[in-house]
DNA sequence: ATATAGCGCTGAAACGTTTTACCAATCTGG
DNA sequence: CCAGATTGGTAAAACGTTTCAGCGCTATAT
């Protein structure tokens, strides 16, 4: 019943490969005029390449997997993800290839999972994995699939990943309020389990030692990357004596719980405290004084993921995507001079 | 170099098609010794049938399209689309279907876009279109590509598409205010040209009718489904001398730019007024007070929707999906009596 | 004139499965 | 002991493309 290319061959009055010529802009010459009949005969048949077919023979699926670990529950919360999404998609779009989803993965090993990327259907996977992840990382990464790791590191020894340069983040943040006069800075550092709490917090460290400033063992306080856990942490940190003029949080989450913590403590933002926060939530806006934070540049690492990913496939010899992207930092209401 | 069929027949000492009746589970008789064998040779050898050779002779693709109209910039800031997607994702799972992911389609009718979904790589496809999606929803209906529209009635006389209960919504909102004992409540309408919008602001009007409620022409505001257009139009409604005790918001970013304007006249919200939004945005739990809203069924929405796709794929005769889904209310703070 | 080269196209093999028709061997009941 | 049914499997066609060797022809160079 569907049009296939014999149809528009036998309508021609051409072989099938001369369809398949002139479908494909392939070399090989062929007459204007021959060209034109093609055209037009599928045009008019409604004829379009099955692509099945096409991968089959061409051996891939020119589409690429993107997978998110149980990432569900922050799809819609943070634009991380969707941002991420729309890099790649632009990407794919660019090199002719498609995209498919592969939500809620298991963080453990599956090998359910691991048939669904096997099954030839992708030539590549993108793979948006939190720490928890790693399990299935390590699994999918020994399958010889390509694939390549977006916010995180890989935990493959050499293979590819991208990740914004949360050093750089803190660093600008840290770098932002120094310049605004602050030198009582803290930091609201986020889990120890994830591997991105940790860098920032030693970018915090290392921010701060450069310029000379004193850190305060009361000046770190360590929560999950939420609100509720950071409001706690932010408590006594706010209630000591010699508090911090300026905060530098872990993430927008946080930043957000030392806020409500300031509020209720009666500590004016940005009048007595300084806040600056990580990656740009949409909360971030609107929020009364605005968040000043640290942009990931999230569209970029997709499409930086992708781009790499799909000229790997076709070039064996490209060096191995291990990329540090640099944020940027938006300039908003939560930051002041300190109060003298 | 890859596994195929026919090594895992011949490691085993049988015929492919065998070897292919013992992965599908094939009701033609074969011994369990023989079934062991294969499945042996396959572990051994790290087989996975190859999806696309499958799709080519099954004539199908098992997989669905995701299209998003030009949604990217929408993506992240609403639990909406990621939900939806959970919710396909579900779907497509339970049967086997893979799910084809479609960022950014032009609202226009577009050939290149046109020929993604014709190439037979997807068997089907859920469009999640506001209203700007017209046009191409209108093209992709006349390809017969079955199509599930998402979030909107579709424009094709008949054809399936799921929504929420727009209606329902605005009536549990106004009921709730209701039996709260407003009676002066208010209706920040969205933007006319958007169906949706259409739908909430009559279904206001019904709601307040049937309780015999009056509906003062000031007490009806158009704005876009923004904050900033929400703002602007709910100083002149609450500036009024007899201004409503209750609003009812045709979304949650609409209530969140009344409550702006409340608190900039001096308003207290729920003190003198109390507030019920639409959406259950992310911010919704997090601003203060608290926002009442109403929240989309929406893992539920994109869970029927793919599920009736793949059904009907396989039995034409199941009559077309067009289903409106109940809401339900989240009550949270921003609702109180009204003052006396 | 003859060799050479290029052009424009065709025919057929191949991609890796599923599926159907069919066959040989074994079993069953009378 | 034989006709018929059942069991367990095979062989081959088909799915709709791409790709490549090769063919007949014309144009150019020798």
């Amino acid at each position: 019943m569907p049009i296939t290319i014999k149809d528009v061959a036998k309508s021609a009055g051409v072989s099938i490969g001369t369809v398949s010529n002139v479908f494909n802009n392939h070399p090989s010459g062929y007459r204007e005029d021959t060209r034109e009949r093609v055209i037009e005969a599928a045009q008019k048949l409604g004829y379009h390449p099955n692509r099945i077919a096409r991968n089959l023979v061409r051996r891939r699926a020119s589409a690429l997997g993107v997978g998110f670990v149980q990432a569900s529950h922050s799809l819609g919360n943070n634009p991380y993800l969707s941002e991420v999404m729309d890099g790649l998609m632009t990407a794919a779009r660019e090199h002719g290839y498609h995209l498919m989803l592969y939500l809620r993965i298991p963080p453990e090993d599956s090998r359910r999972e691991l048939s669904m990327f096997l099954d030839r259907s992708i030539d590549g996977l993108c793979m948006v994995a939190p720490d928890e992840g790693l399990p299935i990382l390590c699994s999918i990464a020994e399958t010889r699939l390509p694939l390549v790791v977006i916010g995180a590191e890989n935990p493959y020894p050499g293979a590819a990943w991208i990740d914004v340069d949360n050093a750089a983040g803190i660093e600008m943040s840290i770098d932002y309020l120094y310049k605004a006069g602050h030198r009582k800075i803290a930091h609201l550092a986020g889990p120890y389990k994830q591997r991105s709490a940790r860098i920032r917090e030693d970018a915090y460290k290392t921010a701060m030692s450069e310029r000379g400033l004193p850190i305060p063992e009361t000046y770190i306080t360590r929560s999950g990357y939420e609100v509720e856990g950071a409001y706690e942490a932010a408590f006594p940190l706010l209630s000591q004596r010699d508090r911090p003029t300026a905060i530098c949080a872990a993430s927008d989450e946080i930043a957000l719980g030392a806020l409500s913590a300031a509020r209720k403590l009666g500590i004016s933002v940005p009048g007595q405290l300084s806040l600056v926060g990580f990656d740009d939530i949409r909360e971030s806006r609107y929020i009364t004084p605005t968040l000043t934070t640290v942009k990931q540049p999230t569209k970029q690492i997709g499409y930086c993921a992708a781009k790499w990913l799909i000229q790997s496939l076709s070039d064996a010899s490209l060096p191995n995507l291990q990329e540090r992207v640099a944020p940027v930092l938006i300039e908003r209401d939560s930051v002041a001079p300190p109060a003298v």
